[in-house]
DNA sequence: TGTACATCAGTGAACGCGCGTTCACTGATGTAC
DNA sequence: TGTACATCAGTGAACGCGCGTTCACTGATGTAC
């Protein structure tokens, strides 16, 4: 690649950098503006139009990238949890670290998934789709699901996780918006007791499953 | 109350009507004016000042009233989905009624849960907090929980059956705003199905639970 | 009941501001010879 | 290697627009007597 590509190819990933840390500070897609995202990168709004076409533009961008980074942690934790033992714990504790190290991801994907733009709320819908079916794929090979003789439960069992880790991530990063100090790690060890309490409530389904309603 | 008071009463309302209606119509809360929601009742701007100081002042109010409305359908709804046999199908499907009935509320719970308001963002997290607290009030009564020896454990039930309404909610409402005709009620079965099927996993987890890690 | 004054929901003009977008430009980098 | 031209990421001025908020106002409703 050559120099003017490289350093264009680094202006728009800065622009798509500073979009991401925007929108992800308490405020939203939707209400961030062009020139804002401009003026965080250290460009004239006008540049803005070098790199996409509007911010309609940069948002499906960023749902890729957002999306990417989602399905690996995703992948590396659905090793860990459907080991359904005591590993359960570790593999929370893992899932909130990644999260502590890396937050904006999650909440972008939590917070734009019913957000306010339309082309955003779409590419999102998509991904999770397709992160519902990875993780799917991921659960397949494990002994426990072998009680699922309906092949579409274990979709069902896979939105369904796909989801509660999504609500745990944003409950996890809503505690440190709220609380400080001693309060917060207590909180952090309330939620961290009942998401394994969740994950097992769901796994004892699983290990019980029939196909038909339950008694 | 006088001509004066009832008037008065009215415009606010309308205010607040016509802000849920603009927030839930693809956009959202943080990203409608006053302007707007002024102009949608046929007031001119200057009046809202009369309502309300800002429009976070309008937005906690407008999560009292969503919340006490979904406080009422679940409470409603509770009463059916606990009972765990063969009438879990007809619960989901007064579930659904009740939300293209009036889709609105939900939208805006679920849509500004992550929001771009920091105070709205709030009031719902305490809005929600007490409709888990409600829900596993009314579960309570019923036979099945009475295998949970840990009063905690029905506090986690009743948070992730809330999160999982909220969730059934949406991609209710996104199948509406994505398909039409014949294909929208072929997807609409299968979000049914997968409902029921996800109320049954977890209602298996709960006749088969002891309070320790799953074998 | 009638009068005189008080209250206050809604009006309309005006303001300064940040917005998205246009346009002609500049000057460093790339390319052809 | 050196020169002459092309490309194009970033610049800076300018625009019209909708925004939130201020202010003095109007006139219907409420209240005191």
């Amino acid at each position: 690649m050559s120099i003017r590509d490289e350093r264009k190819q680094q202006s728009r990933q800065a622009l798509l950098d500073a979009a991401l840390k925007l929108s992800t500070s308490g405020r939203s897609f939707s209400s961030i503006s062009l020139r804002e995202v401009a003026r965080e990168v250290g460009l004239v709004p006008t540049a803005f139009y070098r790199h996409f076409q509007d911010m309609d533009e940069l948002g499906q961008e960023l749902v890729d990238q957002v999306a990417l980074y989602l399905k690996n942690v995703l992948h590396q934790l659905g090793q860990g949890l459907a080991q359904m033992d005591a590993k359960t714990e570790s593999s929370m504790q893992l899932f909130f670290e990644a999260i502590d190290q890396n937050p904006t991801p999650w909440i972008f994907m939590i917070a734009e998934r019913w957000g306010g733009s339309d082309s955003v709320r779409r590419a999102i819908a998509r991904e999770i789709e397709f992160l519902v079916v990875d993780l799917a794929d991921d659960l397949e090979k494990f002994e426990i699901v072998q009680n699922f003789n309906n092949a579409n439960d274990l979709k069902v069992l896979s939105n369904i996780l796909i989801n509660l880790y999504f609500t745990w991530a944003m409950s996890w990063i809503s505690l440190g918006r709220q609380y400080s100090d001693m309060e917060l790690e207590l909180q952090k060890l309330v939620l961290k007791k009942q998401s394994v309490t969740q994950v097992h409530l769901i796994f004892k389904g699983i290990s019980n499953w029939s196909g038909q309603s339950p008694a």
